[in-house]
RNA sequence: GGACCCUUAGCUCAGUUGGCUAGAGCGCGUCAUUGACGUUGACGAGGUCGGAGGUUCGAGUCCUCCAGGGUCCACCA
């Protein structure tokens, strides 16, 4: 014996996968179909989370799967820069030094976050590796690498040459703490309690007023119009003519547009096309300038000395109060309206107005959309797949722009001497570069992260430079938490589609989230993250792993169980002990030999390992990992521990026992691969890896054999019930039988039940095993058997109850009619067989009575 | 304002195309007890599948409505 009596995985785990890398297991066979499987990459910035560790062990758990069944598999890994996930947390690192991104140059900054990045990476990395999963390592990508630079400067000059890129000046939703501007995707909007205020505009001669109604009112101050509807009865007579702003004291014009609302507000829309989308759009059709008041840090400009360098919230403050000091006020009502906040720090995101790259990105959607109409990606769970093609309509064009110095630079200058004038050049390094004698200045701002990571499966995969990798493209599947459906799934849709004319993927697998153990989901303020390592280092990697995968289904956001964790940790360690016992009864010296069942036992036992793997293939291929999981839960641990096991100590077949050993690893392995390899490692008859070994394949057995076993099973049961209840003295009893299975299997029923001993006899004594109906007798007292006999009273009832549901539906002329015949005939076959039961049960009670 | 999802045993959750006394893990009860494993074994108790209708021979599963919980999307000032 040379194994611990339980598993201890930390002593393991790290070996084993060091074990792995040394040989290369990962890497991908290069024989067989290709089968791929993209690693969404965690960013570089800090720890992973629970979420991660579920969807890198789906991934993981599909990658050892399909190796095992001999595909060529390759799992690429990645990392992530995360430019505006990763700046947040530098500029948190630089405050604790009471430093800000103002005291150092873009040059500066970008170098000391890649320093920073590059050490949090190496941690991320160790993280992954704890986890087990099995990654191409070689092929790792950081999206900050060459190759995805250059696949990302070729992808946006082609949209370049295909007029699908343009600059302009447009509304972007503008977090002013950051001081970035973000796509939608990328504003959180909450429902909030505010305030409706009218505010009255006096006509020129100070005579009439108009009564608007805004809930910001400092962008007053921007204002360049009031719009009214053509029809509008109240205003008709109005437009046209002017109007003077309050507290600014200009004079703006009444302007009719479709647009507006008649029923909203009064029916007149102040307009600041500076500072809101619509009022941007009414600008634009009505040749109005826009005047911007709120600043890129949030303070007011171009507004009268009184509210100059004032916040946003303090300027709505003092121009509500210089209103009320000018009488224009003229009410205010409560009123619940959507508030745009930063995702990050929560920061009111302000519209402002900027020079942005934009994608037109109606053209890649529609062929985004189609692709999934044509059934060219499938989802899982389905219904995600309709939502994703609503998005791909409503979709407006794609804010490329960060202004943050950590990302990709955008590779476009321009023209010192002619601000229209942009050119694409890859020369990001120079700050100027001069073409045909005119100096042209480099843009400062950088992608957007989801323009890269959107590219994501045919960078890593080379598929453009067209090298060895290029034949996983597609990718087999697509696995990642519902989360960022629209902002990675949709955008490798797209980009996929324009850049490769192929879908990058053809089946998307989406997880929910993984809540904390009430439901509720996981964050840092909340203090209720679950550090997928602390469950490592206590219970194990592939505690966790069957842990998080157990009763988990598609889409659906779920509670983190650390009870699952717990019966993962012991389901490895009934693996090791089951490997215990075996390595302990086999030979020294033992070496493979195919397996060569004799007892009935060992039939089943092929029958039942077989259908578990075949069982675990087919929830595989529907990506059901959670019933996959419970398979090889219960073939393991119920079917071959407590059967098998038990039985094989009443007889000695080592090629059962090594075949039952090696097949219960291999099933089990991309599920719980280190206990497995660990085991796989100790037994002296393997000098291969259990990682590159392949999937089970059918043994022949003896079905009759097997049914056989099955009915022995049903004996046991039934005399374990009986003798559960039986006092001390009677509970090793005698089994009395007259039944040729019994005889022949005298020592197995014996030990399975636990019997003083099993004999023959010619005429029946004691109690009938009669619900397995064979012909079997417990020595029990005559006083036992009157205690045992509500037990049978019990019993008959409820048979008694299923024979008349039974009677019931075969009474029911149109079942027999309609359903299925395979049915009706099943129904008939259990209502002889229950009727017999009750006979026999009849019988034993007249006997006690 | 729209869309989607959830409500099944004490807890966390499975339950594919409707098919026949509803399953798992943990927890609970009784018993076992030291050579594979107490991270164990045997046996057992827990559910009118949120509520009300409907379709069907048959509904946890499909439809409608209601109640409660959740998520996402939305430029109404």
């Amino acid at each position: 014996m040379n194994l611990a009596k339980t598993y201890d995985p930390n002593q393991y785990e790290p070996t084993i996968y060091a074990m792995w890398e040394t040989a290369n297991a990962f890497a991908p066979s290069g024989k067989g179909e290709p089968y791929s499987i993209v690693m969404p990459p965690p960013n570089a910035n800090g720890n992973l989370h629970i979420g991660h560790a579920l969807t890198f062990n789906l991934q993981d758990i599909l990658s050892r799967y399909y190796r095992m069944k001999g595909r060529d598999v390759a799992y690429i890994p990645g990392a992530d820069h995360a430019g505006f996930e990763t700046w947040v947390v530098y500029e948190k690192e630089l405050a604790k030094s009471s430093k800000s991104r103002f005291d150092f140059t873009r040059e500066q900054l970008y170098s000391q976050v890649w320093n920073f990045v590059q050490q949090k990476r190496g941690d991320m990395e160790l993280q992954l590796r704890a986890l087990g999963v099995s990654a191409t390592w070689d092929d790792m990508v950081f999206t900050l690498d060459e190759k995805v630079i250059d696949t990302v400067y070729g992808t946006f000059k082609k949209l370049w040459d295909d007029k699908l890129i343009y600059r302009g000046e447009r509304i972007v939703s503008y977090c002013t703490l950051h001081q970035t501007g973000f796509a939608d995707i990328e504003v959180e909007y909450k429902n909030e309690k505010g305030q409706l205020w009218k505010i009255a505009y006096p006509t020129l001669d100070k005579i009439g007023e108009i009564i608007i109604a805004t809930t910001r009112p400092e962008t007053l101050l921007g204002d360049v119009a009031i719009a009214v509807h053509p029809d509008d009865p109240r205003y008709k007579d109005l437009i046209g003519s002017r109007i003077l702003l309050p507290l600014v004291e200009r004079e703006i014009p009444i302007i009719a547009d479709e647009y507006v609302d008649q029923s909203f507000g009064t029916g007149a829309l102040k307009v600041t096309p500076a500072h809101d989308p619509n009022d941007f759009e009414i600008g634009q059709r009505h040749n109005l300038a826009p005047i911007q008041v709120i600043d890129f840090d949030g303070t007011m400009i171009n507004v009268p000395p009184q509210f100059a360098g004032l916040d946003v919230m303090t300027a709505r403050k003092r121009v509500l109060a210089a209103l009320e000091a000018a009488e224009l006020r003229r009410g205010e009502e409560d009123i619940e309206h959507a508030v745009g906040h930063c995702y990050k720090c929560g920061t009111i995101i302000q519209p402002l107005l900027k020079d942005q790259w934009f994608v037109n990105i109606q053209p890649l959607a529609q062929r985004a959309k189609k692709a999934l109409e044509d059934g060219e990606v499938e989802f899982t769970p389905a219904s995600r797949k309709r939502i994703l093609m609503t998005y791909f309509d409503n979709l407006r064009d794609w804010n490329l722009s960060r202004q943050i110095p950590w990302g990709i630079p955008i590779p476009a200058f321009q023209n010192v001497n002619d601000p229209e004038d942009w050119i694409f050049d890859t020369r990001v390094d120079e700050s100027t570069i001069v073409v045909d004698g005119t100096t042209y200045r480099r843009e400062e701002d950088t992608f957007d992260t989801w323009f890269s990571s959107g590219q994501w499966p045919f960078i890593t995969t080379d598929y453009i430079a067209n090298t060895d990798l290029a034949r996983f493209y597609p990718n087999s599947v697509l696995a990642t938490g519902v989360d960022i459906m629209y902002a990675w799934v949709s955008r490798m849709l797209m980009l996929g589609l324009y850049a490769t004319d192929q879908v990058p993927f053809k089946h998307v697998y989406l997880n929910g989230l993984v809540l904390d153990e009430k439901g509720i989901k996981m964050s840092k303020s909340k203090g209720n993250v679950i550090n997928p390592m602390d469950m490592v280092a206590e219970y194990g990697s592939d505690a966790l792993r069957l842990g998080i995968v157990a009763s988990r289904s598609a889409g659906q956001n779920q509670a983190f169980a650390t009870s699952k964790v717990v019966a993962g940790r012991n389901f490895c360690n009934k693996l090791w002990n089951i490997a215990r016992f075996i390595e302990d009864k086999l030979a020294e010296g033992y070496r493979p030999q195919p397996p060569q069942p004799t007892s009935l036992a060992d039939h089943w036992i092929i029958r039942e390992l077989t259908t578990a793997a075949s069982d675990i293939d087919t929830q595989l291929t529907d990506y059901r990992f959670a019933e996959a999981g419970e398979a090889v839960y219960h073939a393991i641990w119920d079917n071959v521990a407590d059967w098998f096991i038990e039985a094989s100590k009443t007889e000695n077949n080592p090629s059962m026992l090594a075949w039952v050993l090696d097949t219960s690893l291999k099933i089990a392995h991309p599920f719980a691969p280190f206990v497995t390899e660990t085991i796989w490692q100790s037994l002296e008859w393997h000098n291969d890896l259990l990682i590159t070994t392949a999937w089970p394949t059918a043994v022949q057995y003896d079905d009759i054999a097997a049914g056989e076993f099955e009915r022995l099973q049903k004996l046991v049961i039934e005399a374990r019930y009986v003798t559960a209840e039986l006092p001390g003295s009677e509970r090793y009893g005698m089994l009395y039988q007259n039944d040729s299975l019994i005889a022949d299997n005298k020592d197995l029923i014996k030990h399975l039940a636990r019997l003083k001993d099993v004999t023959e006899v010619d005429q029946p004594r004691g109690l009938r095993l009669a619900s397995s109906n064979r012909e079997a007798w417990l020595d029990i007292s005559q006083e036992t058997m009157y205690e045992h006999q509500s037990n049978l009273e019990v019993r008959l009832a409820e048979t008694r109850q299923f024979i008349n549901t039974l009677e019931a539906r075969l009474s029911n002329e149109s079942y027999v009619a309609k359903a299925p015949a395979k049915l009706v005939e099943e129904s008939r076959v259990q209502l002889t067989i229950k009727k017999a039961l009750v006979t026999r049960l009849q019988d034993e009670l007249t006997i006690l009575s």
